[in-house]
DNA sequence: TCTGAAAGCGCCTGCAT
DNA sequence: ATGCAGGCGCTTTCAGA
């Protein structure tokens, strides 16, 4: 899955897919100094070879009533195999959770939760994550600003 | 920015543009049951009132070695307010941080961090973040199994 | 591989409802 | 607000280098 040829042709197109993915191919192709053909198929060779593995708009949490955002570490009360399934079960049908990441360290797993308000949260927090998941200890961290957001992954000899 | 009116339809346009942002405009109108000019401009108008902000590619980290993930919580040495914004110029300017938050709780920050392998990860440590940040200190956690990968914000009604 | 041309399709503006 | 119709631009395929 990682022994994917990518020239500086492809990443240049995949740093300008990251920041704006939804431009037209004709632009694209201009951008990146190539024919409207020639970048139509290097796009859907990435697409094929799962480079490039979809698109998203980005929506603005406000704007849909999102308007708090917290990190929640947590650990289990039980690691065997059957809990371990069951928790990452839970976390991926609750809508809270927008991303759940199996950690090192004193904590087993770091939740990215997006909610309406702080009742909301406590809601979540008390009736799912502490009720229902198999927990043994949480510690939420509520974000007070987002200092860099998620613009993209950084591509080799792009960056610094 | 808050007060922007969404009913049922703009919710599922944005589910729907959340889960595949550059499907064609007829694809999109047909699955929320509108004409294809009807859908377009009310996309058009999510736009335009910031609640779609923009489109990005998904990219697959291995795919462009990105072989590690790290959090690192984070606390400032100091905390005027030149301090902290030296600290965002440097976190903004950083392409490994992928995700910068400020939080509550006993830690200043929490940074999303991206790297090809762990000599990657010790030289950013060393030579950027105890370096050049105004850090006093830092704890990193490494991401061992991604359980659920971001795949857009929850919104209302829809959800649960 | 790429470029260029030709054909088909979808977008996006009118206007009417 | 939605739906319909037209011009236009883009996507996409196919030869040729």
């Amino acid at each position: 899955m990682a022994a994917i040829e990518l020239d500086r042709i492809d990443l240049l197109i995949l740093a300008e897919l990251q920041r704006s993915g939804r431009q037209a191919n004709a632009e694209l192709a201009e951008r990146v100094h190539l024919s409207p053909s020639a970048c139509l198929r290097r796009v859907q060779r990435l697409e094929r070879d799962g480079v490039i593995a979809g698109y998203r708009a980005v929506v603005e949490p406000e704007a849909i009533g999102v308007g708090l955002q917290a990190f929640v570490r947590v650990q289990l009360a039980d690691h065997g195999v059957e809990a371990i399934e069951a928790f990452s079960r839970f976390v991926n049908q609750w809508d809270e959770v927008i991303a759940c990441h199996a950690l090192t360290g004193d904590m087993d797993y770091l939740l990215h939760v997006a909610v309406q308000d702080l009742e909301h949260f406590s809601r979540f927090l008390l009736d799912r994550l502490l009720n229902q998941a198999g927990v043994d200890d949480v510690n939420s961290s509520f974000v007070l600003r987002t200092v860099k957001p998620f613009r993209g992954l950084p591509l080799p000899t792009l960056a610094g």
